[in-house]
DNA sequence: CTCTAAACGAGACGGTACGTCCAGTCTTCGG
DNA sequence: CCGAAGACTGGACGTACCGTCTCGTTTAGAG
């Protein structure tokens, strides 16, 4: 044969993580990126860094950063987001509304805001639009169906731009203004946006 | 030594603007960049390039991209935005809507994109609110102000929550889904979220 | 998930090599790759992938890419060297250096170059001489040993160095000029230093 | 105008280097890591952090690293490298190689070597010729010059093949060998290389 | 008018992050 | 168990821009 050999040893963190446990590892780490330096601070460095990852294993599965942060943003918010039943739809609103803005002040607002600015230049602007959309839809949907069954008076046949409106209004709100949404801002949407929509007595005699 | 050279000739383009017209210079590179490459593509460098100023001349005047991007995008939309009264709130909103949305296409949208997404990491945030927010609510007032001096039946005292729903909708919308906004979103939007929130009528009995 | 799938699929080749097979499957390899791309475009994965062999298989014959390489370039070149005889040490001496010149100009020269750089950093310097060095005193001793034979005036006693002459004049004018080495070049070398070296009579009164 | 301006400090090592200043500061930078880690484990990043410059103020100059570590031999070695009349051109040869030989311990062997390996596999191979061949044979026609105008018995005419056959026997010895070269090698070249190929009474009657 | 200070163009500079490539190690499976 | 396959960490690559700085030139305005 023929070997004189470099020794070259190499002292890697070991066991290895792979697949699923990798992802999460990751994930993890761009949701800590994002809480501490937002998103435009973010970085694909500072993420493989602190997931002790190298930066291939990243872009193996999500190609640029906007797709990378909206994995981490779905991943962060798949656990519950359904508000308590409070009894009534006015407060049932205000109760899911001051959630989402909390949300909106931690790393769930940067991943959002980056998604959109990065999807709005790319060529798939439609994928934004699955990770984002349907939510705040479907918890309206949710809200106004409880308070049809409690018995108050709703309107019959709300379209999707109607029941989205109020959380709309919210990202716009956040986009635009930054930082903390106060209650006053959020009770403003439920009154004189949220109400005069879904309420059927709003519109009575 | 191996290579290089200094430079020595030195022929400059005469005359040297100043002031106001090297300033409108800028921002009408800053457009056309806009709308060339988007928002995301625009460089510091390359703005300055089609300008035929030098870099120090565009931070002088504008300290970040954001900055200049909204500067830009303030003085391309300074023109007129009122649209024409077609004689009735329904059509005058659509009428709006579209015309906002066919802007959107262009360098305004770029701009706006950029402005959000630049200004939610800064310092200042809000100081897009003033940029953004006032425009879409004054439009709205002075649509609902020529209907109701018609004798359409309109809400009075609509807040601004109220007002500016539709355009919010809107920019929301292209936030999300970039690109051309359809007719048939602008019609829902009028049908759905400001008929019934302008309109007295639509809650009559 | 957003994107990605797990592989499953697994379709491998049978049946599997082993020991001297696909030893030798990976050197044709690493000769092959070599003569296409040179040394330092060769890449271990691309030599494993033109073996149909992993990684793991190589790296367990050979420590490094330099061992690999010289392994490579040692097995292409044990086939016979031996010039013909053409009955006069001047001609045998230039054909000798002629297809040396040759096979420089593909894989073994390419395998020398990378072996003269990668070892001359490592730990174990002297091991590429036993490779190198050898061969060329050996078939000059040769070629003067004929021609003594022949009864050609050949000075007695040739040292190391200077049997090694001509055949180093050429791999130095190879490593610093590159490519292919013209005719004449041979000839310099043969006329101004093998024969001063070697031939008895050109010393003569 | 709209300016919201975030400060953005930056503070950086002023005053500024630029062209001679700077490129000598590089190539020492680069000489002072090839002594330290060698050629193969020269990084542009390194020297570029060594220099405190750019790495793109290092590609402006030199296109590659063999480019870079050849202009810094080149400027390494420019300084004065006759060797003393001793009066006798067997010692004046000994004492030149051995200077060349201690040379070659340090960067200058790890240029040299660089810059064959990378020039080999290059569009320009003829670039490393003009760096390196010329010297060897200067400085030995030097030497014999000096020995005839002493009146030493020197072959006239000599080639360059010839002149330069001592110093390349000892660059491939050096490269092939690596490390320190030991006097009894450069004694070998030159009475076993040098003495009878330039001496005329060693082939005398 | 001349003189001076500021603004200007051009672009080199120090620096950060990018996205890619490869070396060498580790894991997973099938045979 | 070994071999094929290939994912993994780590690190250098060469490029793109950023925002600053240096260099001469041009211009405006004061004396």
């Amino acid at each position: 044969m023929l070997v004189w050999c470099s020794p070259m040893t190499d002292h890697r963190s070991n066991p290895r993580r792979r697949g699923q446990e990798l992802e999460t590892a990751i994930l993890e780490a761009t949701i800590a990126e994002l809480a501490e330096v937002g998103y435009a601070g973010l970085t694909m460095d500072a993420v493989a860094a602190r997931a002790k990852a190298g930066k291939v294993s990243i872009y193996r599965r999500w190609p640029t950063k906007a797709a990378l942060v909206m994995a981490a943003g779905y991943q962060y918010t798949r656990g519950a987001q359904v508000p308590p039943d409070t009894g009534s739809l006015r407060q049932d609103t205000f109760t899911w509304l001051r959630g989402f803005a909390d949300q909106l002040e931690g790393p769930v607002g940067q991943a959002l805001l980056g998604a959109v600015v990065d999807s709005a230049n790319s060529e798939q602007p439609g994928e934004l639009a699955k990770l984002s959309e349907g939510r705040g839809r479907q918890v309206a949907e949710l809200l106004v169906q409880r308070a049809r069954n409690r018995g108050e008076p709703v309107v019959a046949g709300l379209t999707d731009v109607q029941l989205s409106a109020p959380s709309n209004a919210l990202k716009l709100y956040y986009f635009i203004h930054g930082g903390r949404v106060d209650d006053s801002v959020l009770w403003a949407i439920v009154e004189e946006l949220a109400m005069p929509l879904w309420r059927a007595e709003s519109r009575g005699c």
